[in-house]
DNA sequence: TTAATTCCGAGTTAATTAGTGCGGATTAAA
DNA sequence: TTTAATCCGCACTAATTAACTCGGAATTAA
């Protein structure tokens, strides 16, 4: 049950554009400095990004990367979806096209993993990037406490 | 978020001997057919699952596998860790020895993994093999209705 | 003893992951 | 108009992991 970095490292630069979201275009090297992601490697990610209309680009001087929406709503599953396809602990349950499977109706792990999947689902669309801003703050006022 | 097969193969086949519960020990060849996965590959998956102390075996002629405890005492978090290791979305929130990261404390995403991996976690652990039993019955009864 | 069966360790193949690298297109600012 | 910043897209590779395969030794019931 592992995400790749593909995932890991989307959710890192999304949330890092968010903390940034208003201040115009962040440029794809300033972020991947700050999130410690090889610039070459996360240009090839954002560009997932930014097909699945999560991030608009500014190209040129002074150009850069800003969240498609505003960050309450975008959530981490809109995210993960992106980067790693469609949620599925195994082909026979995936959100779309599952895999085909010939004992489908008498098969009960499949039933295991549809709820798994919901529940994964669940959590993953319940958290949007603003949530996490707000967390971010909470954990900033209570460590100057 | 997929499991590998090793999971998915492990739950069927601990599904089985669930199944047959009772009736003494079940070759590997005869999980293996029913289940439908390579004996070859099966034997080495079921001794993983041998030393976590989910499965009894029976050496020699008319031996075979038998759960190690009854079907209500085991659920799918036992058999997955067992197959896959610590339930953790991305290293630093495993479940056992995270992984170490230097911005660990004031990383956000970390928050966000962690209630995804205790969300696993909860519904994994939640599920016995008696459960899927039921579950098993309730659709056979289903279905000749 | 023979046949059935687990047990063990090593070897193989294919796919995936996690990048690297580079030339080119586009645009803003000097 | 030139230059520099930046995105864009493709090709390549090295390392790791997944998914098996194989052969043979040990054990036990019939």
């Amino acid at each position: 049950m592992h995400l790749s970095t593909r995932g890991h490292y989307g959710l890192l630069a999304m949330f890092d554009l968010a903390e940034h979201y208003g201040s115009g275009p962040i440029p794809l090297k300033t972020v991947a400095e700050r999130q410690n992601i090889s610039d070459n490697y996360l240009e090839q990610l954002i560009a997932v990004l930014r097909k699945a209309g999560l991030v608009r680009s500014v190209r040129g001087a002074q150009g850069g990367y800003i969240l498609a929406r505003e960050p309450g709503s975008i959530t981490v599953g809109d995210i993960i979806r992106a980067m790693e396809g469609p949620i599925a602990p195994v082909d026979c349950v995936s959100e779309v096209e599952p895999a085909e499977c010939d004992q489908a109706d008498s098969c009960i792990t499949r039933l295991v993993w549809t709820r798994v999947r919901d529940k994964l689902a669940e959590v993953m669309d319940s958290i949007s990037l603003a949530d996490m801003l707000r967390d971010a703050e909470n954990l900033s006022i209570a460590k100057k406490v």
